[in-house]
DNA sequence: CCTTCTCGGTGACAAAGTCACTGACAGGCC
DNA sequence: GGCCTGTCAGTGACTTTGTCACCGAGAAGG
């Protein structure tokens, strides 16, 4: 596991391109470099935060979990953008509230919440990166209870298929769709068959395909 | 409309009890008291932010609204509080996410923008009060996603009858409820109807009384 | 006493979530 | 090949919640 260059974290990061020299060696070299499979938890709701995961690859979900077992997926982590929950717990000291799982295999550099805390005060750069990223995340999920508490499923739905495929298509099960939309497998199954039947997709085991609306 | 004392500011928000004395004196000079009556607009979703307000009596309401005309409150802001979206789109230069009102009336403190960017900067106080206060509003709003997504009508409505009642009653509109739960009124009155029938409440017009569980 | 407005109640229907069960199919194994 | 097993998807019946349309009770003001 070779250490993360100062290049390789301010292109990732690119806030960090104008911060002292200092600071962002100061991050390299008290942090450690952590590979990740896809599919494996990081955080469990009421866990104590100790680091702080600065993501380089791969992407992590954010989830609500309810008594029942359906899931609601809250935001997703990508490239160039840290737990800030994490961040959230570690300053007002509290614990994590929701579930955090890999969703695609990669790398995250892991800051120690000392340091990291020592950043915030003295790094206009961490600062600035921190805040804005805790504002969208805030923002993000006022925007998600907009939609649950208002939009229907079937808009919803859609939406969401247009956002995730690829070419048109997209390979997914029906309970992993509803995992991310906050509802269960067979309000995905029926939907998705209403709209096979009007005609505006395709399926089959395991995948999905828009066809465009003739 | 005397000015705000130190005294009076730091009483509160105690957070800010340890800042260095040229902290809070800074704030107080550059900024300016203002009352509002209950019931009056403060802000629309999109609108931009000149001023930060330090809350001192009197209560905000955080909400959005629907295409429907449905609404849902996110949070509450009290004294000692800030509207911290105002501090999140004026670091992060976003506009306004959702729409505010006051709920009782009151006074605010506006410090400008400028003056509040150099003070996150510059006062440790000022730094952990606005983090803690964006990571409970996140942890809030993340809250509010699980119990809308998940949870049962009903419960959610006698959960707020409790939190909301004084010696058991509670002066409120079945349509005031609704918008702070996100349903309609009907499902309200509905519900209600079905409590007063199992004996857990008495009605009477912009009147509910619990009847503790006998 | 009458008018007007707000508040609440209700029935009928639509949308979404739950429960229980079925069948279809892929992959491994004999 | 045929068989077994586990995952995935489809469906009917029912409950809960949201929507629409409409009514009636009661407060407030002339």
């Amino acid at each position: 596991m070779t250490a993360v260059s100062e290049k390789e974290f301010t292109t990732v990061f690119p806030a960090f391109k104008k911060a002292p020299a200092g600071t962002v060696q100061q991050i390299l070299s008290a942090s450690s470099r952590s590979a990740f499979q896809a599919y494996s938890r990081i955080y469990a709701e009421g866990d104590a935060c100790t680091a702080i995961a600065f993501v380089l690859s791969g992407e992590i979900r954010v989830f609500k979990i309810g008594k029942t077992g359906r899931e609601i997926t809250l935001y997703e982590i990508g490239p160039g953008e840290t737990c800030i929950l994490n961040a959230s717990c570690i300053l007002a000291k509290r614990s994590y509230p929701a579930h955090a799982m890999t969703i695609a295999a990669g790398e995250m550099l892991l800051v120690p919440s000392a340091l990291f805390r020592r950043l915030v005060e003295e790094s206009e750069s961490m600062r600035d990166f921190v805040f804005s990223l805790l504002s969208l995340r805030l923002t993000q999920v006022m925007e998600l209870v907009e939609e649950i508490a208002f939009g229907k499923m079937d808009e919803r739905l859609m939406e969401y298929l247009i956002e995730r495929s690829e070419k048109g298509a997209l390979a997914a099960t029906h309970q992993k769709i509803a995992n991310d939309l906050g509802t269960s497998r067979e309000v995905v199954s029926r939907l998705l068959k209403d709209f096979e039947r009007q005609g505006s997709v395709a399926l089959a085991r395991n995948e999905i395909t828009l066809l465009g609306t003739e």
